[in-house]
DNA sequence: TTCGTTTTAGGACAATTGTCCTAATTATTT
DNA sequence: AAATAATTAGGACAATTGTCCTAAAACGAA
């Protein structure tokens, strides 16, 4: 594959990704793309054959990427409560793109849904990545019996507060909003008798 | 305007309607809408000029078909607390076309501004009638300080449960999520001292 | 250099897009 | 019945779409 670390094909992938974000899969063309990595409209279909190919492989690179950021996580933060802390900040730390585009996950599964598309399962597995990764953080925690569903609820939280600052642009709402959901992940923390972690008996 | 009740225009903003929702503005064309109404599509220039003027036309009319919602709740339900719920709960009257196209007024707001369309604004004035209106019932409730955070708060709860119940298609953390709701709503009203509506005793 | 492979640019292709015009057909009024 | 207005169908229009082909250029190995 790729040993060069920036090769045209992974410039297209970067470009697309950054694209569909901004303007939508369906709504990105070919020559948007072309344009932006500065090849001709013709050579593209040397290295993709399809648009399909191209959001396949931009799924794969984000899957990647969230999975690399995911383990830095848990190298960074000691605490699941700490990582899962990460988490809902990302909503800060991106804030300014979140007002502008929304969620790059939330708004990509739901334009897919919508659209039928073939890729929509493959999008999807970033949202699972997310619940899976959450999950494991509530079990380890110490919430092994309902971790999946405290993940499932933060998510939405975090989907639903991507939403509404992309159509009020409200930053005062946005971290008033990551202020309560701190406060939620404190009780839900404080509510739990003891970190699984190294305890024997539960 | 128009006093008949079935006037080719009326028929077509249902139709776009239904289809910006279902397909989403951009993914929708002038020959779907044509088809759907069963009209020649050269005939449309007569009845709408441009597409945007039939996505304002269709935001126009699901303004003011929410406007009318809301006014029904507003008879239909006594108390401040029956009409919020009614909101929460239409997540789950219309689950099964939010686990296929997402809410029509988020996936709506995300897509227009996306594109930086024109008509984003008006758009998100269908937020805006929710956020005045539940504010409206949490002023009533007793919490005037906190109304609009709250309507903010549980516009964003609402979002989020319908993005993931799209991705997801899952029924159970649908209801498992107006659940929660549905108790958030009881501990808002458990903790604010008194109605402020013409209650003599509560 | 010469050969063979990789990569490129340019354009052809049919289909579809939103927009717009015109001639014909209805419907309404006189 | 005649005249006027409202509504329609069909198609033209240029632009853009994703896809695909081919000939030239760039490159690397011999």
């Amino acid at each position: 594959m790729g040993p060069r670390a920036d090769t045209i094909r992974e410039r297209i992938i970067s470009a697309a990704d950054q694209l569909f974000y901004e303007k939508g899969y369906e709504q990105t063309s070919f020559a948007d793309i072309a344009q932006a990595v500065n090849i001709s409209r013709g050579n593209f279909y040397y290295h993709f054959k399809t648009k399909d190919d191209i959001l396949d492989a931009v799924i794969d690179a984000r899957l990647a990427k969230t999975s690399q950021l995911l383990q830095a996580w848990e190298t960074e933060a000691t605490t699941p409560a700490e990582r899962i802390r990460r988490f809902i900040h990302i909503l800060i730390a991106n804030g300014g793109k979140i007002q502008r585009y929304g969620c790059p996950v939330g708004t990509l599964c739901t334009e897919l849904a919508k659209l039928d598309h073939v890729s929509k399962d493959e999008a999807n597995k970033l949202f699972i990545l997310f619940r899976r990764w959450l999950s494991q953080q509530f079990t380890l925690l110490g919430r092994e019996a309902d971790a999946d569903d405290l993940a499932m609820h933060l998510l939405a939280r975090s989907q639903g507060v991507a939403t509404l600052a992309t159509a009020f642009q409200d930053e005062k709402f946005l971290n008033q909003e990551v202020k309560q959901l701190d406060d939620w992940l404190d009780q839900v923390v404080s509510s739990t008798k003891q970190p699984a972690a190294s305890v024997i008996e539960n």
